[in-house]
DNA sequence: AAGTGGTCTAGACCACTCT
DNA sequence: GAGTGGTCTAGACCACTTG
């Protein structure tokens, strides 16, 4: 009756799901980068098309681009566009480990084996294989200042990572993330670093040039897909008193 | 002359050190916090309040107040109100730990030794202590299903932590954060945990009932106050081969 | 019921990047 | 200059907590 009654906000349905508008929105944005609407590294739409597209004000889409960014899936760039992530960069081993020499340079990289096997049944199940499968098994050593530091031993899912089970290993890159992304098409975007002590086995031990049950530091990393699918689980050997590793805390 | 042309949003000085409006007010109620104008625990102003105070809009004050729960200085509740943050819980070095037995068990707290020294170099200086001022030096063993487990190297500034100088060590808490917050008036509002690898002292290897030499994992905890002052060095020895500790990465 | 923070709108203006 | 994201406003309404 009173035209002061009017409603200037106008509600739809509440909280299907108990989400907010604007979470909603960013899980179903998530869902289509996963799914690959939007290749990563490619720029999303702008802000006011998306708005117009998910029937929301400006305000409320940004608010879940803001969340993905947070969250890693997107990156923001004044002036230039909302991007998808690409691969993890580096994720630098070496922040783990200080070595006298050689600080600052990019560890140079030699894969000592290359073969097909069945992988550990601990890692069949992170990388979700059925039991029996095969997949690919590295062995890798990365030197600084001419010096074994490092050696990790990977395994990589097989009908996904084919194309690396044919070229020479001498060709590859002294970073695998981009190489991955680049050609198996398997963009790295998240991973987790589990840090543990333990001492060298003497096969270990000799291609680190240290003596057999030498005290070491192992780092196993699990990294995952856009799609939360894990397609590598690497384990990481040196030097423990080399190691050190400083967590903020709030 | 046109009446179009209304300025809607009035524009006041620009950015005056290139900071954003919200960003400023930020570090304004930053320094208030520190300054014990809301002492931990207390309650802010409500946004109403604060954003007629500094005379921006409601959301603008929102974004400042946002940026500082993300910092953890603040704690806002929804429907009670916006908080400053009290002392670190626990912030439990059991997280780096992992023993077969009493696992989410309280460690049992005992102080082996107390006394006031002049603290090593390294220690003084993070301290901010002046060359040859005293402290206060703790050694502590914390002990879980009956056996000792972790040992602990303590050092506090003296002014500060006199009463804990003074009263028999015997009735102190477990938890050592919210003692100093309660006796001392000392709020630790953050800190960073260093980790390395190492052997113990035949000293250290007695109080944990572990040959000596035995490798240990080293925790040094350096914990700051709300002005950033460091208030405690606290350093942590455990058996190595319980160590683990894992990491996200985005 | 009153008060708090959380969500959302519709719009203006600012700062940055590219062409 | 056109297009992008970043800041800010003024206000309505929603959800939670407490008396």
């Amino acid at each position: 009756m009173t035209s002061s009654s009017k409603l200037l906000v106008p509600r739809l349905e509440p909280h299907e799901a108990g989400l907010s508008r604007y979470a909603a929105i960013a899980a179903s944005l998530r869902a289509r980068v996963a799914a690959g609407e939007w290749p990563p590294g490619s720029a999303l739409p702008s802000e006011q098309v998306l708005a117009s597209e998910q029937g929301v004000a400006v305000a409320t889409l940004r608010r879940a681009l803001e969340l993905l960014a947070a969250q890693g899936v997107l990156e923001r760039v004044h002036g230039r566009g909302t991007f998808v992530r690409a691969s993890l960069g580096g994720a630098p081993m070496l922040r783990f480990f200080r070595f006298g020499d050689g600080n600052g340079e990019i560890p140079a990289s030699r894969v000592l084996q290359r073969r097909e096997a069945t992988p550990p049944e601990e890692v069949a199940r992170e990388l979700g294989l059925p039991h029996g499968a095969r997949a690919l098994h590295l062995l890798r050593l990365r030197c600084l200042g001419g010096r074994p530091r490092l050696l990790e031993d990977i395994w990589l899912p097989l009908p996904l990572f084919q194309a690396l089970a044919e070229t020479p290993t001498a060709g590859w890159d002294a970073l695998f993330y981009p190489m991955y992304a680049q050609r198996c098409g398997v963009h790295v975007q998240r991973a987790t670093d589990s840090i543990a002590f333990d001492t060298l086995t003497p096969a270990q031990a000799a291609h680190l040039q240290l003596p057999a049950r030498h005290p070491c530091a192992r780092v196993q990393r699990l990294a995952f897909d856009l799609t939360g699918r894990c397609v590598e689980v690497r384990t990481t050997y040196g030097d423990a008193h080399a190691f050190h590793y400083t967590i903020q805390i709030t």
